[in-house]
Formats: structure tokens, C-alpha cells, sequence
DNA sequence: AGTTTTTTTGGCAGCGCTACCATTTTATGG
DNA sequence: CCATAAAATGGTAGCGCTGCCAAAAAAACT
């Protein structure tokens, strides 16, 4: 069995005890409809005495739509999207809702699976990461009677609501930040591109951009797996061992940059004079080392807060983009 | 109204579909009883064509037990609670249960709502954060038919399960390094003790194992908010100004003394000569860091891996340690 | 006092599924 | 070939609640 089981206390028993009919108590529960302050008192005297806990599994299904809100994310390691979930978080419990969620590793199979099992919920509403999704999950999402979100990217044609910011518009500034400053030797150190899409997007956005002005990629060192400070201390590492002559570097995130500044600290590299380091994300942590990260900051909690107050106040379909933040920090 | 309504395909559509009886479908469904190969085949085409997906919520309450697992955690920013998420993740999406969870900001008050408002769900368990709950909330959980997982701390008193290892313990180990390596001056930085309580137990150990070894704590600074790297860098510098003289400082958590570490790389600081550096938590950023950062490792995915473990297994009340490793980085 | 209106209340049919039991079909054995 | 066991299947009563409707009680008017 899945767990032990000792009857619980129902509305029936509340209502028996109260000596009213099981609606009035639901009534007064729901605080929902009309009932006398009397009825009231003797349903919460007996609610309080038997200690009575509603049953929403069985509310949900007795009334019509569900208040479960499922989140089918890559990864709870990345902040990202932990930040996401807080920003949504107390919107949704101020609507009495509740957040259900399954971590995706970034795969499409598994995001394709998680979401079928999370369908099964009933949800109001899947918040997803990005658009890109398997044509099965898209299938089955239409299907599905509930709202779907997409968060973190509005590059691409959304199912119904989209939260967000442009990750080719970040990948773009971030190059011409770069050109700007008079970097001409720039190279990339990222993580799973194929897999993190929209760091795939910033990458591509970030390559035409310096090309387009002549200054084309002058090396790179990419990853198959998630991003890490570590990788972004080795990446550094390999790629200027093959190309020593880099006067900037882009990293995916703000994690794989620090690992970029641990190495110059470590390898007594100057930064930004010999090498200049650029980041994604604007994470706290890249204000308070000791040459704040020049990066780009991402409205991540603004993106789970509106996420969730669309759901609540069931917006129409739209696509909203939030924007970023360009921070000329000391790195670059 | 709380989502568009459309009604979905139930079971009884695909029975009648598939020319088969309700529970027939429920059997092959599940694969649970016997039913022929034909049958099967019948149904599940019914199914595909339909594009059926069973209703959980319906499910659940015609079942006795749920298979939900309600984490109640104090934070999600903090990389800890992610890590314990991560851990259970795996084992329990394996074994068909669903993870729902709320975040307490390390409130009690909170957490004896979340806990009240997730107890509607009929969870199979509910996993928290140590020992110190609320009177109403350790009632409530007794009262609730579920199993509840107490973790990341075991010094105290288990509802039923506890996974982790002692804060206490850790705490000591900490100082007793410390005094080993021959700090004597030794500072203390950190956050919040009254809501996180298990970073209060280190301390607590931690000045009590000093003092016994007569080296009483020469200086602290501790926030009342969260932790944050920023934080930890104030801290220090805070510190520094009133207590000049220090060898060596503990920080509440790695992500604090990456602050302090920041601190000192600002200042020209020499670590550990002028100023020894110690953690908690072992983060994978220690590791990288130019000089590795001394520090606990503490076992938190596999807390949660554990903790999902026990539950689906149905396992006897018990108190699991799995112990911490002390890592002698190059920092103190 | 007799109506009409408004407020309060209870009864009960589902929501979509599973568990249990009865029944039918198929396989096994002497 | 029939008795007996085994496998496959269908019917249906709930699970605990909400939503609807009708009935009862209270309030407001003539």
C-alpha cells in the first residue's frame, strides 16, 4: 500500500456533529454562498474539534477546474529557474493554488513524458521552459483544457502565454558590448547548447552579430554537459591553450564566467587588460566579486511573478517579454 | 473560473470505444489483474485514437493512498534545499509518485500553514526541513494518516523518519580543525540563526567546542536575513574593522565565506596566512575556487535520494546519519 | 394577519476512477 | 466429454466533495 491508513475525518462527520447538512458545511468552509452566524460557529466548533481537513483531492474533482499549477523545468541545480518558481510562488499561494513540479534534465523525451504525467493532474496551467518542446508534448498540450506558459524566452511562436526575454536580443548585446569596448580576439566557453536551447540561441545570436561586423568567433570550448563553475575554469583553461591570443571571452552563464575568473586569479591573468570576461545571468554573486561581472541580467523572479499572476487572473493568450539589463561591470 | 472547460476523455468513453467493460480498461491501464492480449491491444488503440489521459485526481480518491509527496523547505534559492529536491527526484518519479512543494522562508508560522494547506492533498509524505516545527504543525502531522521525513538534521527528537547528519557534529568537527591547524584568533559570519536553525546548531557547537578547548570566539557578525554571498563579504569587512586581529573566520556557509574570500582577494588579504577561511556545505564552486575552500561536505542529494527511498519502501520510523566530510581545502 | 421577498438550509446526483464481487469464457485434467 | 480450475471480463458501489434545486425559515411589506 501506499501508505498507511486510518480513516480521516470527513465533511459528512463535520456536518453530523454540527447537526447541519453536509452543504452548509462546505458552504462555511468555502466561505461561499450564505449561512447564519450561528451555523457558522457550531460548523467551525465541530471542524476544530475533529480536527478536520478538507479533502481537495476530492473537492478538485467534485468541482470543475483544478487550482494545480505544474511545473515541468530543466533543472532545479541552475538558479534560474529556482528564482522563477520563488517570483511564482507567492503569487499562486495568495490564490490558494499549489505548485506541482518534475525536473526535465533539459531532455525533450523527458519533458514529453513529465508532461503527460503532470496532464494527468489536471492542472490549470503547465509552465514550461522555452518553445522548444517535442511535436507530441505541443499535441498534447493543445489537447489539454488548461493554460500553458512558456517562460525565460519569446524567441519563437508561443501555445497561449509567453513570459519572458529574448535570448538572441541578450546574445546580440552581449557581442556588441564586446565591439564596442574594442575586443576583436573573442572566444566562447559554453555549456549544452543543443540541449539548452535558449543558451543555444544567445550563442548563434552572438556569433552572427560579430561576424556580421567582421570579427568573426576566434575560438571556442563547448560542453555536452550543464553548465558548472568547474567547466567554466577548465573551458578556459582548453581554449586559451589553443588560443592564447583572446582578449575577451563569452560565457553561457554567470556560473561558467566565474569558473573563467577563477582561472585568471589562478593563472595570473589580468583581467579585463589581458583578458576580458563577460557573463549571463546577472546573479548576485558576479556584483560582489572583487571586479563586479560584466554581464547581462535576466528578470528571472519578474518572469515566475507574472507567469503566475496571468494564470490567476487568466489573461488572454499573449506573449510578454520583460527584457534584460546590460551590466557594464569591471570585467569587460 | 479557475480554467477553461472542456470536457476530457474519460474512461468510460475509451471502455465504450474499445467495446469493453470500465474496469477492463482500468486493468490494462494499470496492468493490474489479467486481461488478454487482444484486449489490450483494443484498448490501448481506443486510447491512442481518443487521446486518453487518465484523471490522477479521480484516481487518488477511489484509491486509498495518494502518491504524492509534499516538500514543505525553507528556501529554494538556497542551493541546498534544490540539491535534496534533485535527490528525491529520480526515486520517486520512478515509482509514479508526484512531487508538489511550498517554500516556508524559513518561517515556522509559514510552515505550519504550508503544512496544513498541503495535508489537503492527502499526501503519501510530507518531507521537512529539521526538527523545530510548530506545536500545531507536529500535531497536525501526528494527527495526518502520511509518513513525515524529517531532513537534514538528526539532532533532536524524529516524528517518524529523519535523514541527514548532525549539525552539531559538523559544528565541532569545524572547530576542532581549526584549533588543530592553530587559529586561536577565530571570527564568525554568518546569517539568520533563529530561522535556520541547523546553521544556529553549528554555531552553537562550534562556540561551545572553542571554548572548551579555552579560545572563546574573539568576534562575529551575524546578519538577521538570509545568506548570500554578498552578505558574507559585508560580513567580513564588518568584522575585520572591529576585530582586526583575527587568523581565522567561519562562515555559516560556503556561500558566505566565497563572500568573505572575495573580501580578502579585494583587500589583498593573504589566505590562509593572514586570514584563515572555513565553509559549509562543500559546494562544487569550493572545489574551483583558486584556492579550494576548506570546508563540510554534507550529503544532500543523497538526503533526498534516501529520503524517497524510505517512503517508497515504506519503510519503519527511523534516524539515518549519513555523516559529513570534513574537506581540507587550502584555505584554512 | 397574510403575502411576498430574501436568506438559509438540506438532499442528492454526480465528478472519474478503483475495488470488489459475480459472471462468463477458456484452459486443464481424468 | 464433462468436471474443475484458472483466466478474463463486466457491473456497480463507493471515494469525499461540490453544484444545483427545492424546501424551510426569517425578514420585509401590504
Amino acid at each position: 500500500m501506499t501508505s498507511r491508513y486510518q480513516a480521516a475525518v470527513t465533511l459528512a462527520q463535520v456536518a453530523e456533529a454540527a447537526g447541519v447538512g453536509e452543504s452548509t458545511v462546505s458552504r462555511v468552509l468555502r466561505n461561499h454562498g450564505s449561512y447564519s452566524g450561528k451555523t457558522r460557529d457550531r460548523v467551525m466548533t465541530a471542524v476544530e474539534r475533529l480536527g478536520y481537513v478538507p479533502n481537495r483531492i476530492a473537492g478538485t474533482l467534485a468541482s470543475t477546474g483544478s487550482r494545480l499549477v505544474a511545473f515541468v523545468i530543466p533543472s532545479l541545480s541552475n538558479i534560474v529557474f529556482a528564482d522563477v518558481l520563488r517570483g511564482a510562488g507567492a503569487t499562486l499561494e495568495e490564490n490558494q493554488y499549489q505548485a506541482v513540479f518534475a525536473v526535465t534534465d533539459y531532455d525533450p523525451a523527458r519533458e514529453e513524458a513529465l508532461v503527460a504525467s503532470m496532464l494527468a493532474w489536471r492542472p490549470a496551467a503547465v509552465m514550461l521552459a522555452g518553445y522548444e518542446h517535442t511535436g507530441r508534448t505541443i499535441k498534447m498540450l493543445r489537447a489539454a483544457n488548461c493554460r500553458v506558459v512558456e517562460m525565460l524566452d519569446v524567441d519563437g511562436t508561443a501555445l497561449d502565454l509567453a513570459v519572458g526575454f529574448s535570448n538572441r536580443a541578450a546574445g546580440r548585446a552581449s557581442a556588441e558590448f564586446l565591439l564596442k569596448r574594442g575586443y576583436r580576439r573573442i572566444g566562447y566557453v559554453g555549456h549544452d547548447l543543443e540541449r539548452d536551447t535558449r543558451a543555444g540561441k544567445r550563442y548563434s545570436s552572438f556569433c552572427e552579430t560579430l561576424s556580421a561586423n567582421g570579427v568573426p568567433l576566434a575560438g571556442q570550448q563547448i560542453y555536452r554537459e550543464a553548465s558548472s563553475v568547474e567547466r567554466g575554469r577548465l573551458g578556459l583553461d582548453l581554449l586559451l591553450a589553443r588560443t592564447p591570443d583572446l582578449d575577451a571571452v563569452y560565457f553561457s552563464n554567470d556560473d561558467m564566467a566565474l569558473g573563467g575568473y577563477f582561472h585568471c586569479l589562478a593563472r595570473g591573468i589580468v583581467i579585463p587588460s589581458q583578458l576580458a570576461i563577460f557573463g549571463y545571468n546577472g546573479l548576485d554573486l558576479g556584483r560582489v566579486m572583487p571586479q563586479a561581472l560584466s554581464t547581462i541580467r535576466t528578470p528571472r523572479v519578474a518572469t515566475g511573478q507574472l507567469a503566475a499572476k496571468l494564470i490567476v487572473d487568466s489573461a488572454p493568450s499573449q506573449v510578454i517579454d520583460l527584457g534584460f539589463e546590460l551590466i557594464e561591470g569591471a570585467t569587460a
